[in-house]
DNA sequence: TATGAATGAGGTTTCATTCAT
DNA sequence: GATGAATGAAACCTCATTCAT
């Protein structure tokens, strides 16, 4: 799915790409600290460095920012998952190993995702399928780990049930930061990361 | 945790209740069409079925009806929950159909617990806590069930895995609404129970 | 001038009275603290005793109330006064003691006459007139007791003056209440009698 | 005592000055017809010559548009008064002037100082003393030309005398404006200054 | 390309007044 | 006579957006 273009009056691409990331910047400080709704579109462009009037070179309205800030979220989360995984093969150890990794970076991000999930909505109904279908692109990445698995016969799944379990891996990525007020204060991360693991592989059921 | 009472001008208690159950359907309605900032108190107002004034008679500010209405939500569900579990002896079996419950429920409201979450952050530091704690309440619910299923020796888990994997049901739960965009469109509510009850009792490593 | 007729819908004169008598008494209380403008009829109608619906019983409108207040607070200083001149023969002494009698008054009543000449300018066109010709009859006590000083020898004054003279008494009444903040952080009661009654009688330019 | 900053989101100090002296005469002209309270801020802004949203680039709230017409009134007066005693030395002769001239301001300002002493109250514990304070300002520069007076042996008053009677110059000026619907029907302005001037030099007791 | 003053639609909230009970 | 819930006009204020410089 093509990015979704965004308006400006200025010409120059690679001025463009600069202050764009300013204001990235500056936003995500403010949406965490209080919501995209209660931010000001001067107080962004103050934190980005440049005047109300400049913000408005390059982009058209405030809805606009919101999608850059998703747009870059994901792409960062999304970049820092494929970075890692061109390192391993695809065995169940490198897929424990890429749910260890991502979590690290939901950690790193709690923040950002948070802000992104609770202000998608206010997208409009043209950046919303795009923003969406980036959580989609994220899944597939777990999926192809766990097809992999499947081959080398580690894990024996049906086919339907592989996406579902894609997503519920990145789910509970995101439960680490969304339930922080209760689930930080009990565990660490690594903790978290060894428990999550091993139910997702080996389920509560009493084994022996 | 006591509720935090939210004031009123009127005194006639039963007309609060009736007036404020209005206010809430109709505030929820619209929440869940656009969002709480996108929504004026004068539309919620008039999809309670009385005037701005009126309105004003029995709350103090527009954050009293958000409140309001993660308050009733939150009632609801715990309520739907305990309804079940009180028919339950505390065994494996009962713990499924638990789940299974819970996950009808957030099936049916799953519109309100995305509303919920999506706008929770705008209430004060004042009203934020005590729904926080009732996410906790929500979760302890679970924690018993398990509790009970290993002194049955049914379960057999370490005690500080508890209370995480009663927050993951409970998060499995909400990933239903909140991911319906692809999970609805290829799974049925029922196979979605199932297949999450498997992976959280029995894993996804292939055994034997 | 007669009294500007205040429309009540019950008809039981001492019951209006009553209830009048006690939405002055609220009203002058809340008027001191906060002013007309910001006192609600709903505080005066809680703080008369009654309910708002009772309040619009007794008067029409929120102008009333403060017509009703002014009214009785110059009936109070009138009625004060005269009480006062009655006893007294017309000569300067009682000049004097009436100016004396006239600036306690003043003091016991200070808050309510700066209320009263701070709202005054919010009566209608309709009311103002009638406030306004009191102060010309508390005026006219100083005039007639200022004549009978000429009459007996003891002032000698041209006719012209002699208003002038009487309103300039009653503003210096006045002046201890509102200048209160300085005035009365330096001379007592007393000292400010002697010293404005000095002034008045003789002014302060060196004899001898 | 220093002048309270008033808020500004434009930065262009010489536009302030502008914008505000239009925002003060146009609320000043409004305040005198209906009072603080029964003025609008978009009344005050189309009276200013722009729009409400530009209102609120100079101010923060409509109260600092009352202290700011306060502030520049008292500003006025003073100014006013000190232009004129610059040019007098320091006698009974100066003084009388002095005090003439005050009282043709205050005829000039009639509306405004009446406007001021109505509203002042309006004013939040923040700003009333500021306001209060101006007006010992303008009494201390009377209490000068008394003592001078006292030096030079024209006048023969207690230390502690003198700043009531500056006060009560004061008073006297207002008392033009404040009783103009009696005083103003029956004297000249120069009627009034002769009378007053006389009576505070002179006293009314029969001499000789 | 950068600025920031100007705009005004639209938001939340208040409160005098009415009227059915 | 007394009540108090209901009303809605109108108040204050914000802030996304524009446009002349």
């Amino acid at each position: 799915m093509a990015k979704r273009a965004v308006h400006a009056s200025v010409k120059d691409e690679r001025l463009i790409k600069k202050r764009r990331d300013q204001m990235i910047k500056g936003a995500v400080t403010l949406f965490k600290e209080k919501g995209y709704h209660r931010t000001t579109t001067r107080e962004i462009a103050r934190a980005a460095g440049f005047s109300i009037g400049t913000l408005y070179e390059y982009i058209k309205n405030k809805e606009d920012i919101l999608y850059l800030v998703c747009d870059s979220i994901y792409d960062h989360v999304t970049e820092r998952l494929e970075e890692e995984i061109n390192n391993r093969t695809g065995n169940l150890q490198s897929l424990k190993a890429a749910i260890a990794h991502h979590f690290k970076v939901m950690d790193e991000m709690q923040d950002e995702v948070l802000v992104m999930y609770q202000e998608a909505k206010s997208l409009s109904k043209d950046a919303l399928p795009y923003v969406l279908n980036k959580e989609n692109e994220l899944a597939r990445v777990f999926e192809v780990m766990i097809r992999r698995c499947i081959e080398t016969g580690e894990l024996h799944l049906k086919e339907t049930d592989i996406s579902l379990i894609a997503h519920s891996i990145i789910v509970q990525g995101q439960m680490w930061g969304f339930r922080r007020w209760v689930i930080q204060k009990r565990y660490t991360l690594e903790q978290y990361i060894e428990i999550q693991t091993n139910l997702i592989l080996y389920g509560i059921t009493k084994k022996d």
